[in-house]
DNA sequence: GCAACGCCTTGACCATAGTCAAGCAAGGCC
DNA sequence: GGCCTTGCTTGACTATGGTCAAGGCGTTGC
């Protein structure tokens, strides 16, 4: 419906991409590489603009330019979880494309984003072609697999305080900026109810959680600003869940 | 009942190994597999005998050629998940092998079972040397990948019944011997442990769980047996628990 | 034989987080 | 301006599942 986008394919190329160093792609000759910008297909999108949904055929996979995307899963009953966020030079639905399934997860925009598209079968010619790019897509697998078992334990084995806890000290890598007091400040490109499908819980509990910290002074919200009094308090909060 | 083990490894070839045929192995020429049967160590274990611990160095994978393998993850607090089971054919700590790092879980026989070892060094040359072997990796990592991802909305959407119903729908495929009128036996290798370990929860939620089966006429259990008296009653509980 | 251990079960209790319902604030639209 | 919608918060209530403690039962070992 909305069309903002649309920038051709041309306009960028895989050459002069800039994230191209963070992705699976950087290991691709000239030649190769010439294949991969024939191939793919850019485009922009709005917040909340869907890149593909759960179910979808997997027709290839997306790589992302610029922006912010969350990876979603939603169970019969509508509930949903936010699976991971993808940033510049992550690419996705590769899990799909990889085992032929149709896409079991979706995948929206969380900022205005540019993703390229690349279709199945130049991912296809291009693994034959170099096969240190499998590996390379191994790797990235492994990661998410790693990351997905942690989740798994996380989620059934501590409260949800201390995974919210958790999730404030991962995205301190990215969004936050710590003074020498231990003092933190985080600008969050999230909203309360994705902060919540991130740590699996209802958006009701996330606001109470929320409050829990602000009554006991760990954290202050003012929209998706926090200003946490001391990292260490977080850290705390974790390791008095795991029983230290 | 013990000690059958330390069958040496020449005893058992890759040529003539039965399981191969469903392991990422059934790629290789025979030159390849040469290689892989001077690289590979073959041991015996027993039930409870542990093949690598969480945090241990990761020195190579393994191969389970017959028997059963659990694999469990547990927090600092020491409680513990089981993640999934390995049967023959599949390949265990892959992943770390692959991503570079420490085993991230640890894997345990559950069963009497026979396990090769095949060292970093020699996955490493048939990676090279047979880039298909990647790629049949990577398809395992892309569905290990898949099923951790179900995982994490299932503990964190569905509630215990469910997700046990669900554990033993799963199992019915292995364990599960299916009659004309719905009802089914299953003869379980898992102790109560190890079937609340799977589902996240604890031993004691567990046998609660089992008793209100047996109260609403679902299941009857008697020690690793279980008559189901109808399979659609499970899915029922599935579906009930997902709102349709 | 008996003691010790592991596994499972049960009971009583409680905390955590989900549900339902209502209300508020901010932004978009006519 | 008024009117929606959407996102967030709050309250009251409930249910689910965790915790703690005790006891049964079967196996193993001395």
């Amino acid at each position: 419906m909305m069309m903002e986008g649309s920038r051709s394919s041309s306009s960028n190329s895989c050459f002069t991409c800039q994230t191209r160093g963070r992705t699976e792609w950087c290991v691709l000759t000239d030649e190769e590489l010439k294949l991969l910008d024939k191939g793919k297909v850019s485009r922009d999108y709005l917040p909340g603009e869907v890149i593909f949904h759960e179910a979808d055929a997997c027709q290839g996979i997306h790589c992302i330019e610029s922006g912010l995307v969350g990876v979603r899963k939603m169970n019969a009953n509508g509930q949903e979880i936010l699976l991971r966020l993808g940033y510049p030079g992550d690419t996705l639905g590769y899990r799909s494309m990889l085992s032929g399934d149709d896409h079991n997860n979706s995948a929206e925009a969380l900022e205005p984003s540019e993703i390229c598209f690349i279709d199945a079968a130049t991912v296809r010619t291009l693994l034959t072609r170099n096969p240190t790019l499998g590996l390379r897509f191994l790797n990235h697998a492994a990661t998410d697999l790693s990351a997905a078992e942690d989740k798994v334990l996380q989620s059934t084995t501590l409260p949800v305080r201390a995974r919210f806890a958790h999730l404030l000290l991962v995205l301190k890598d990215r969004y936050g900026v710590v003074g020498e007091d231990g003092a933190m400040v985080l600008e969050l490109p999230l909203s309360r109810q994705d902060m919540a499908a991130m740590i699996g819980i209802r958006p009701e509990s996330m606001s109470r959680t929320i409050r829990s910290f602000e009554d006991d002074e760990i954290a202050r919200f003012t929209g998706r600003r926090v200003h946490v009094r001391n990292i260490d308090d977080l850290i705390e909060e974790l390791e008095l869940a795991e029983g230290l």
